[in-house]
DNA sequence: TTCATCCCATGACATTTGTCATGACTTAAC
DNA sequence: GTTAAGTCATGACAAATGTCATGGGATGAA
């Protein structure tokens, strides 16, 4: 079973994750999985953080797969430390926690999936396979979760769906700087104009957004996608 | 193979498509699919949102699947009428537009699922059980580039990853005003205080948020999900 | 050419926003 | 009872933001 068909070289992985038990059992599974003809090898275990980062640095596995609750700092600051790093792994992290928070800040940090861990047998040989096509993994009902969440944020659509709000490329630039919480003075600085013009700017932004502050041309941006 | 087993009623859907080539393309697919032992039937065909909506109203499907590139008004009108209507039907969207702006637009009107003309036959049937599984459906890269975006975005973590910014509940108060792009006096005058006491709490979150100024407080509060 | 229009740029002035110091009130600790 | 810490509240003053009027170029139509 395990060697059922070698003719490409197996998926190299690294686990992290402290609980032993927990540990076995995905061992246990990743034997039997087959990713498009390919087998996947355990490179690695790792029960801490440091011990994962100097190990990936030493094996380059294809894929990793982090517990979220390390005992030792968590999965975040690894999943940090890695994006900063030369290592070009993907990521899967494992995970008890199933509130939404947890895993905005796991898919922040630059998780490619997320797996509870209650479905791990159930959706891990999916979620290997989704992120090693260089797409994103998270659960079904998460992933509507985000899509839901997105309907309800971006109500307003532009100009009761006209036109696009047409700015002029210079006012453009400025509502670019504007959103960023950029103050006048830095835009003109950032735009090499003096802060008149870049007051003069933001005043036709409002008018072409309907707005009357630059608060309100934040949100109104942000909701209309102009940025 | 049309009548396979019919202990259950059927999945009523209704057409919106004015390509008669493509109407009927869809409709023999839809003829051999089965969506949890329940075939599908077409209880109705549209070729302009109008006749679309009165149809909907007349046989209240479970489910709709329409055209973006309607000759008349396209399907997104069609989409937002349907969200003000009381038609609770499932809808999903059919496009020969790929490109994000067009189905971020579809999403924001309101469509449980979006998929390509051109994988219509890969993906419709997939998609359809989706939706009826009260979820959204997207095409996998579709997907892909909707988290990475958000990876994208949402950068900055909550104070190097502390606390979640500990406001007090007068200060939250406060920063949902400021993230609808409410003035000074406006909030003073929403939360019955003076403006004294709105810029005094406004400085404060300047504070707990590490920011400068309103416009930063609001970017910054929109990434953490503060609001 | 002349005229109209649009984008970009600027300064003077009024308004809003942000800082700082101060005080009342509540809660918990000593 | 006193002290300390935290929240909420306010006014005076400094700094920024926003409005208005104005002018120089570039483009296109009459």
């Amino acid at each position: 079973m395990l060697t059922q068909s070698e003719q490409t070289k197996p998926l190299s992985t690294l686990l992290v994750e402290d609980d032993l038990h927990f540990r076995a059992g995905v061992r246990n599974l990743l034997d039997f999985y087959q990713i498009q003809n390919q087998t996947i090898s355990v490179v690695g275990e790792a029960n801490r953080p440091a011990m994962a980062l100097s190990l990936a640095e030493q094996h380059t596995p294809d894929l990793m797969l982090i517990d979220m609750e390390l005992s030792e700092g968590n999965g975040l600051t690894l999943l940090q430390q890695l994006q900063d790093s030369h290592v070009s792994s993907k990521t899967l992290v494992l995970s008890g926690h199933q509130e939404d928070s947890w895993i905005y800040k796991a898919m922040q940090a630059g998780a490619d999936g997320y797996v509870f861990k209650s479905q791990v047998a159930e959706q891990l040989l999916d979620a290997i396979n989704t992120i090693m096509q260089d797409r994103v993994y998270l659960p079904p009902e998460v992933a509507t979760g985000f899509f839901r969440k997105f309907q309800k944020t971006q109500t307003a659509l532009p100009n009761q769906m006209g036109e696009p709000c047409e700015l002029s490329p210079r006012e453009h630039d400025v509502l670019c700087c504007l959103v960023q919480g950029a103050s006048n003075d830095e835009i003109a600085k950032q735009l090499y104009i003096s802060v008149a013009t870049v007051k003069a700017h933001i005043t036709n932004i409002f008018l072409k957004l309907q707005v009357t502050s630059r608060t309100q041309a934040i949100v109104a941006a942000i909701k209309m996608n102009l940025v």
